[in-house]
DNA sequence: GGTTGCTTGTGAAGGTTTTCACAAGCCGCC
DNA sequence: GGCGGCTTGTGAAAACCTTCACAAGCAACC
């Protein structure tokens, strides 16, 4: 099979995000309408889902409830997902209480934490157990996927200890660069980051429309 | 001057906060160690470093504190930014309390929510002020940024408030597709939607694994 | 001062992703 | 059944990004 850009999964998330907030509404869709409303154009749009296969119909568009189907296929979306989170301070309690998990497929199963105040007790359902009980509750929940809400300097020992447990993929929140863990798939959301891109865009807007001029001298 | 792209801005920031956390351990690094820590090469890293100017010594490497100095020059960091978290709920709460962005840069100089509870209260020193005070607000304090964390259902809402209180650019943790406001530059962070990308890695390599046959009939 | 070892900066090559543009196909209508 | 309007699926072209490979330059040592 071809290899699959980033950006293109990236894309194929947001096409089924989109659709499912229209479902019920519309029976098709067009590749051009959905590109609207994904920032997108429509050749991408078709040239993504061919990727895949053919699922649209010339002359109509592509039946919504259809491509919801297909998109999950193809996301590994239909079924649900068994996630535990790692470090239940600010972060960690947040997501415990999104609902916007389960509403994607992802089950939080199970949380860790250090703090002897915080092991045993409960939040949103979820018993919070020692870290040292990881291996163990990670095999007898199922647990596939696990999300990194410690501090940084902790993250790297964590991400080991969840690809010893046999966790298939992790996100973390940590702000720093993990180790490889093949098979293991680790990926990175920092927040700080994200703002840097931000301001990236700003000054450099600034500086185009203003080119860069000795102001000394 | 030269379209840059998103993947090198990227890179740049993520190179930036490795240099930080080694900075006073080393006066030089070279191409290559960049890129081992970064996970990526060495002809890239000169590549995007060269994007904006010769920076590194041939012979010896890049100087560890000019570099630093230099990438935050190109992301715009060299002076600090001021941030407005919208929405005091969970997430927006575990913001407020978020060292990593004053670290990084990034002072939170405003909190808005429309809940009569919370709106009067303080929290981490930022006085959570009502959503109807948000334009005055923001003129006063200089509010550069905008963090969206409010339910989905308001986030264009409040996104269109933040473009017209003269705010210049929104990082949004909702899950929906914010329309276009030029000048204003607007991002968005999906969480469910970096979780399918894991899923989506998860299941594709076990489709290569176990190339996909019908099973029924 | 010349030689060796190392590292940058950068054109050119190679690869990937996006955009273009159009034949093929569906629908409804006459 | 044929025509017109519309939309997909897809090769080919264009744009973009990454990797290669090497001349140019620095430092240390003899
Ligand atoms: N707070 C935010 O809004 C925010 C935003 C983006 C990223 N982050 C990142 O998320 C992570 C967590 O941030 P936070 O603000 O929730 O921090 P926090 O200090 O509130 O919570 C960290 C939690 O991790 C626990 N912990 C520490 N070591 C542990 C270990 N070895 N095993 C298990 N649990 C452990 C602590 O007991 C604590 O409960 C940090 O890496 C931070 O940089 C936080
Ligand atoms: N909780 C998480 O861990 C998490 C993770 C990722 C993304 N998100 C997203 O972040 C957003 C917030 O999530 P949350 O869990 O903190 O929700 P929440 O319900 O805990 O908080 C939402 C807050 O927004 C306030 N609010 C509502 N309408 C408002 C308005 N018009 N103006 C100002 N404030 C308003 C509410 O009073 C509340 O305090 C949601 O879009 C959610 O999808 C949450």
């Amino acid at each position: 099979m071809n290899k699959i850009s980033e950006s293109a999964v990236r894309r194929l998330s947001l096409y089924l995000r989109l659709l499912k907030g229209i479902s019920g509404e519309r029976e098709l869709i067009s590749s051009q309408e959905l590109a609207e409303q994904s920032g997108s154009t429509s050749a991408q749009v078709r040239k993504d889902l061919s990727l895949f296969g053919s699922f649209g119909q010339r002359g109509r568009g592509y039946s919504v409830p259809e491509l919801i189907d297909t998109l999950e296929r193809i996301l590994g979306l239909e079924r649900r997902w068994r996630v535990a989170v790692v470090g239940v301070g600010k972060l960690g309690s947040a997501l415990l209480g999104y609902r916007g998990l389960s509403e994607r497929g992802f089950d939080v199963v199970a949380a860790f934490d250090v703090d002897a105040g915080k092991v045993g007790t409960e939040l949103n359902g979820i018993d919070i157990r020692s870290i040292d009980s990881l291996p163990g509750v990670v095999r007898e929940r199922g647990v596939e996927i696990g999300i990194i809400a410690t501090p940084p300097e902790e993250a790297e020992r964590i991400a080991s200890c969840l690809a010893d447990a046999g966790v298939s993929a992790v996100l973390s929140f940590a702000p720093i660069e993990l180790g490889d863990r093949d098979p293991m798939v680790v990926r990175t959301m920092d927040l700080a980051l994200e703002l840097e891109r931000l301001t990236f865009a700003l000054t450099s807007a600034r500086n185009a429309a203003r080119p860069i001029t000795r102001t000394g001298s």
